[in-house]
DNA sequence: TTGAAAGCGATACCAC
DNA sequence: GTGGTATCGCTTTCAA
C-alpha cells in the first residue's frame, strides 16, 4: 500500500502539504491540491487509520461491555448506542462478559491500553469501585444507578413505572404475585428495586416462595414455571423480567393445560406483544442512546441521567412504521 | 500516562530489553525482569495498543457489517461472530448500514485504512462486484451464497428447508399460500430462492397477488395481512419472512376476529415459540461462527461454506438450559 | 504557501 | 543477555 511519503515524492510536494491537503486544513494552493489529489487517485491511496489514531491519540471507538445479546435488553440498548454512534462518527466495539469478573477486568485494562476511547457498561459482575478506578483512564458510563459514586450514568426511572404496575394489581384485588429475578436482590439492582418498591405499595415483601431467581431464559422461565405450580396454588399474577421469559412461563401452563395466571412483563420485546401482556417499557433504546452521548462529552464532572419508563397495558403493536420496538 | 521509555530510564535497562519482557519474548535474565516489572509496577504502566497496532500492522479487530439488529436474524449471526471473535482474542465492531450503500462504501474504505483486520459481511445493498474489488485490502466474508465470484462465503442451505416445507404443506392439500418478503426477488437472495423452490414443489410459481413485499417489521406485517386479507380471501398458508413478522400478521386477524389463516415463520424466534408456529431455522448462530473462522484463516483462495438448515413443525420450547435459541 | 523535523509509542533486527 | 536504532505512517509546530 502506498503512503502519505510516497505521494509526497510522486507529486513533488511534502509530506506536511500532502497532509494538509488530506485533512484540508491549513493552507495549500489550488495547484498542489489538484496535483496531489492527482497522485492520490493514481496510486489508490488512502491514509492508514492506526497511524491517525497513533498520532492523534483518538481511536473514534467505543467500547460496550454487556453480558451477551441474546437478551433483547441489551440489543436494545445497544442499537441506541450504536445509532448514537453513528451519528457521531464513532464505532462501537462489542465487548461480552458473560458477567465474568476477568473478562470485564480485561476490557478495563484495554481501555487503559487506549484500544477505545471510552466505555459503556450496560450491566456487570465486578464492583462499582473497581470501574470508578479505571476512570481516569478514560470515560466511563454505567446503565445502572450509581449511586454516590464518582461514575456518569444513565438509568432507567423504573420506580415509577414498577409503582404503577403495582397499584394497578392492587386495585385489581390482586395479592398473590410471584416474581422472577435472573440474579438475586444484592448482586442485581433490578431485584431490589423491584421488591423495594413493591414492598411500598402493598406493605410488605412478597413471602420468598415466591421470588424466584437465576432465571435468564425463556426455558428457565418454563421451569421456574413448574416450581410455582407446586409451591403456590392460589397464585394470581407472575411479575417477569422479560417478556421472552414469560413467554416460557405462559408455555409452561398451556402445555400441562392449567389455569393460566395473570402475566406481566418486562421489556416490550415483540413476544409479549404476541401474547398481548402488559409489560414494563424501560426505554432502553433511549438508555443507549444517551450513554454514548455522555461517553462522548467532555468529562466535566460526574454526571447522572435519569430516563423515564412506562407500564403499557393494553400492550398491542406499534403500527407507527418503523418504529417497533427499537 | 507513562511510556516504554519511562520504564526503560528508571530502571535503567533499555526499550528492547523492557519490550522483551513485556512480550516475553527472547532472553531476558531473571534479574532484569524482576526489576522491569517493579518499575512497570510502580509506574502503572501498560503498553499503548494504538503503537503495538502500527508496529505489527494488526488491529485484532473484525468488522461486521450488518443492515440493523433490531431484527433477530442479525443478532444471532452476530451472536456467532462474537463468541467465535472472543475465543481467538479478536473484537467485533458493528458496522450497522441500513442496506445503505454509500455507508458500505465507507466501511470498505475503512477496512482499506486498516480500521480492522477483516470484515463480515451479513447483508449488503453494493453489488457483489463492488465487494470482490475490495478483497485486496483485506480478507471479507459474505454469509450469503456468491456464486462464482471471488469472495469468501457461510451460507444457510436453505433449498432443504423450504423443499420440506413446501412437501409438508402440499401433503396436507395446502394450494393457496402467500409470501411475505423484505426486498423483492432479483434484489434479495432469499426471496428468489424461496420461489423458485416453491416453483419446483408445487410446479408452479405463486400468482402475483399472494406475494408482498417491502415486510420487515411486525408492524409491517400487520398492514401485509390486512392487504392479503382484501385480495386474497381463501388463503390457507402465510409462508412469513421471520416469526416475529408473522407475530404481526396474526395480530391483524386476532384484532379484526377474522379466522387465521395457517403460519409458518422464519428464524426459530421466540415469538414463533410463543405462538406456536413451525418455523424454518437456518442455524445463524453457527453461520456467524464460521464466518469469523473464515475471516481469520490464512486467504489461500477462496472458500465456501454451506451451512445446514431446518424446518421446525413442533416448535416448542427448548428445555436444554442454556441453549435457548442463540 | 510550503517544508523540515520532532513527536506518537511501540516492535524487531542486528550488533556487541 | 542486552542495547542502539530504524521503522510503522501519520499529525503538527515552527521557520522560512
Amino acid at each position: 500500500m502506498a503512503t502519505i511519503r510516497d505521494v509526497a515524492r510522486i507529486s513533488g510536494y511534502s509530506i506536511s502539504t500532502v497532509s494538509r491537503t488530506i485533512n484540508q486544513s491549513g493552507y495549500v494552493s489550488k495547484t498542489a491540491q489538484l496535483q496531489i489529489n492527482r497522485v492520490i487517485h493514481q496510486l489508490d491511496y488512502v491514509p492508514n487509520a492506526i497511524a491517525r489514531d497513533l498520532s492523534t491519540g483518538k481511536t473514534h471507538k467505543i467500547g460496550a461491555i454487556l453480558p451477551h445479546i441474546r437478551d433483547p435488553y441489551f440489543s436494545k440498548i445497544l442499537n441506541g448506542i450504536m445509532d448514537a454512534a453513528f451519528a457521531n462518527n464513532y464505532s462501537v466495539i462489542l465487548l461480552p462478559s458473560e458477567y465474568d469478573e476477568a473478562q470485564e477486568m480485561h476490557y478495563l485494562e484495554q481501555l487503559k491500553r487506549k484500544e477505545y476511547d471510552g466505555l459503556i457498561v450496560t450491566s456487570h459482575g465486578i464492583p462499582l469501585e473497581r470501574l470508578e478506578k479505571y476512570n481516569q483512564y478514560g470515560p466511563i458510563v454505567c446503565c445502572e444507578d450509581t449511586g454516590a459514586k464518582q461514575l456518569n450514568a444513565v438509568f432507567s426511572d423504573r420506580e415509577s413505572a414498577y409503582t404503577t404496575a403495582f397499584n394497578w394489581l392492587k386495585q385489581k384485588q390482586i395479592k398473590r404475585i410471584a416474581f422472577l429475578f435472573s440474579r438475586r436482590a444484592g448482586v442485581s439492582a433490578t431485584s431490589s428495586i423491584t421488591l423495594k418498591t413493591f414492598a411500598q405499595v402493598y406493605g410488605d415483601l412478597p413471602p420468598d416462595n415466591l421470588v424466584i431467581t437465576g432465571v435468564s431464559t425463556p426455558a428457565e422461565g418454563y421451569f421456574a414455571a413448574k416450581t410455582l405450580n407446586k409451591q403456590a396454588t392460589d397464585l394470581q399474577y407472575i411479575f417477569g423480567n422479560g417478556d421472552d421469559i414469560i413467554s416460557g412461563v405462559r408455555q409452561y401452563y398451556v402445555d400441562h393445560q392449567l389455569p393460566l395466571p395473570g402475566l406481566i412483563g418486562q421489556g416490550h420485546q415483540i413476544s409479549g406483544v404476541a401474547i398481548g401482556i402488559p409489560t414494563i417499557d424501560p426505554h432502553f433504546y433511549t438508555i443507549g442512546g444517551q450513554a454514548l452521548q455522555l461517553v462522548l462529552e467532555p468529562t466535566d464532572g460526574v454526571r447522572k441521567i435519569k430516563v423515564h419508563s412506562d407500564f403499557i397495558i393494553n400492550n398491542k403493536i406499534d403500527l407507527t412504521p418503523n418504529t417497533f420496538i427499537k
